[in-house]
DNA sequence: TTGCTTATTCGCATGATTTGCAGATTAGGT
DNA sequence: ACCTAATCTGCAAATCATGCGAATAAGCAA
């Protein structure tokens, strides 16, 4: 995703306007790597602007991810979370925990389908299940995120 | 997953009781490769089950799952759907009519996370996107499956 | 076969997530 | 300051899934 700078220079040239609760919304998401739900980002967004409403972050995280701005995933069937990083990546999720961390990944590009050999491919996406370095480390449990999983 | 009569014999074993519900889910679902939601094995059980309940095919599905017969799998935020290989695969999603295929992969063991360095990966699942066989043939057009697509 | 015990089934309520809709509000230009 | 269209908000509703209690039926024993 943009800087919140340039996406209100984007949402001007389209004509949209740029309202306080997009601003927010804008820097809540900027080089978030938390990969937050719809819910999470209402909850912190409320914090800085009580009486925003949830319907407005659906409707704006909608309108950022047809813009190409965000990208959408879900891992297990919990609820959609929002990624601002449009750099190819994949994900690495915390069965601990429940984070999310963005992994780059080498020779991707190795990889392919043996069987059936007539499926072609546009996109590939890699999602890692285990436990994170937080998690993993038997000292600071104190510091433990709280759960987060998606189920 | 197990034959109907392998499951049989496991559910006895276990002390659970053979129901026609449960007998003709064990048989739908035998070496299913559609991997169906649900509500579509709801629809298949109702033809030949007129009154089976949704509930028991959720239960039924779930217990399978819990007993490491069936995984769950989903793509896109969709319903969740039913995966009776438990052999090593992983998935390709045809964009054009949402069709999932079982698909073996070559050199997924040659795949690394580069960055960050401090998550210890248990699993990895890939997936694909992309033309499936039968989407990608301009030819028989008309025989062409109704869309499934999970979203 | 009959009866008993307890697992199952079923239907409904409820929860979680997300979208549709319509009226109130406001950004941004005139 | 005023207009108009875009936006926000609250609520209803759709979808998917699970909890719960009463009714039912499988499997065992006599």
């Amino acid at each position: 995703m943009r800087s919140p700078e340039q996406l209100v220079e984007r949402f001007r040239s389209e004509g949209l306007k740029i309202t306080p609760q997009r601003q927010l919304l804008f820097s809540l998401l900027h080089e978030n790597a938390e990969h937050p739900t719809a819910e999470a980002l209402y909850t912190t967004a409320s914090a800085q602007m009580p009486g925003i409403s949830l319907r407005t972050v659906y409707q704006t995280l909608t309108d950022l991810t047809e813009m190409g701005e965000l990208s959408q995933v879900t891992f297990d069937g919990g609820a959609v979370r929002f990624d601002p990083n449009l750099t190819d990546h994949h994900h690495a999720v915390c069965d601990e925990c429940g984070a999310i961390a963005d992994v780059s990944i080498d020779h991707l590009d190795a990889v392919s389908i043996s069987e059936p050999n007539d499926f072609s491919p546009s996109s590939t996406s890699v999602v890692f299940h285990g436990t994170c370095a937080r998690c993993a480390t038997p000292t600071n449990n104190l510091d433990k995120p709280t759960n987060n999983q998606t189920k």
